[in-house]
DNA sequence: ATTATCTTTTGATGTGTATCAAAGGCTTTT
DNA sequence: AAAAGCCTTTGATACACATCAAAAGATAAT
């Protein structure tokens, strides 16, 4: 995945992958408060993230998929501060921090990798408080399709169709919404000819209608 | 501020800081876009950074006191994704954040502290996620002055008494409420005897009343 | 296959926060 | 010291989403 390397260095990264770990649908890769020892790099499936208060509400804080990082959420406390539930059967490859922090002292590429990975999940929760704190639901459901299609199309998929592999809850536990209202909102794009949707499969029909809604401003 | 280090890292950290930038109340220290060459540690004063959607909607995505860093943003795409705006007088220690990768690959203890700051925010937005996606007013005002004050008192001021640096809008905006809303929950917890507040003034009369209400399940 | 469970949809109603509006209190400027 | 400009408070009203409820549709278990 990480690019600017050498073939030496490839071989040498190899050394990071201590092995590999299957995870079963609906089974938890780490558990907030598990020790946290290693990183992991998902090679096949879909993941969840979440927290949970003290009083028992949970919230979503990503979805992840194959090729992308998680459980740096360990590092500062060396324990983890949320759970990873896979969605689906999934394979990762257990990469020790030890040994990523190790060798990312010797090769600057993989160091500098390791931090955009980092500041990117910054990033990217920056938007998410965005959509948050001033977007309305559609605005937030609209904004969730884009990101995923822009993601699975990264990985050679269609732009303009998906399987959802989570529920409507957990869609709306990460858009700060209820099930309800999140199945509204399919409901009315579905009216509207923007997409198409029969359970979790979804087509989309209108993508600019999609980009407006997400974006009012293009409208101007 | 590192810990961890012996007289002789210690003199090795100094070549870190490049130099001093003074910035005054309302100034920019860095403005979504701008090329990222510096993280900041703030001497003195008192920032928020916030994020800017494309129909000029502003989110708050933090607030940032003496002794934390800022502008790990930036590292993903070599541009900064937010604003850090200085809410009063302030001083940083400029980082070029080449020197800082320099220089954490020969100091394990410098890599290991800059993962964990790095760690620590996706942590902390993480929390913001759950605030913004499950709390009520209240409980995010409770929260975010719990944080707060959590915070000056590690930087050994009162524990019960503090005054706000920043607008209720700008409070708002961080935890996704209304200007009005922030000032109808002061006047709320004012009512009931658990803070005294006068104007940017906040004194903690009742610190469990507080706590009781960022976590209700306390009350079982 | 058949039952049981989970997920999704849709409707009716309720509520927390936004919006609109206005006045008063600070702060800064001149 | 007066004026101008923000910031904050408080009230009245509106609305988006939550909640409650029920049925239909998938999926998993026996």
């Amino acid at each position: 995945m990480p690019v600017g390397f050498n073939v030496d260095e490839m071989k040498r990264l190899d050394e990071v992958v201590e092995k590999r770990r299957r995870v079963k649908q609906g089974e938890l890769l780490f558990n907030s408060g598990d020790t946290f020892t290693s990183l992991y790099a998902i090679r096949t499936g879909f993941f969840k993230t979440c927290v949970t208060s003290e009083d028992g509400r949970e919230q979503v804080t990503g979805f992840q998929m194959a090729g992308e990082i998680i459980g740096m959420d360990g590092i500062v406390s060396d324990r983890h501060n949320c759970n990873a539930v896979a969605l689906e059967d999934a394979e990762v490859c257990v990469m020790p921090f030890a040994t990523v922090e190790d060798l990312s002292r010797e090769l600057p590429a993989l160091q500098r990798h390791v931090h955009k990975i980092m500041s990117r999940e910054i990033v990217r929760e920056n938007s998410v408080m965005m959509l948050l704190g001033n977007m309305r639901a559609e605005e937030r459901l609209a904004a969730f399709l884009l990101n995923l299609l822009q993601r699975l199309h990264a990985r050679g998929l269609s732009q303009s169709e998906l399987v959802l592999r989570m529920t409507r809850e957990e869609i709306g536990s990460y858009l700060g919404l209820k099930l309800e209202t999140v199945s509204r909102a399919f409901s009315k794009f579905s009216e509207d000819g923007i997409i198409e949707v029969k359970q979790r499969y979804v087509k989309i029909l209108a993508p600019e209608a999609l980009k407006k809604i997400f974006n009012p401003q293009t409208l101007l």
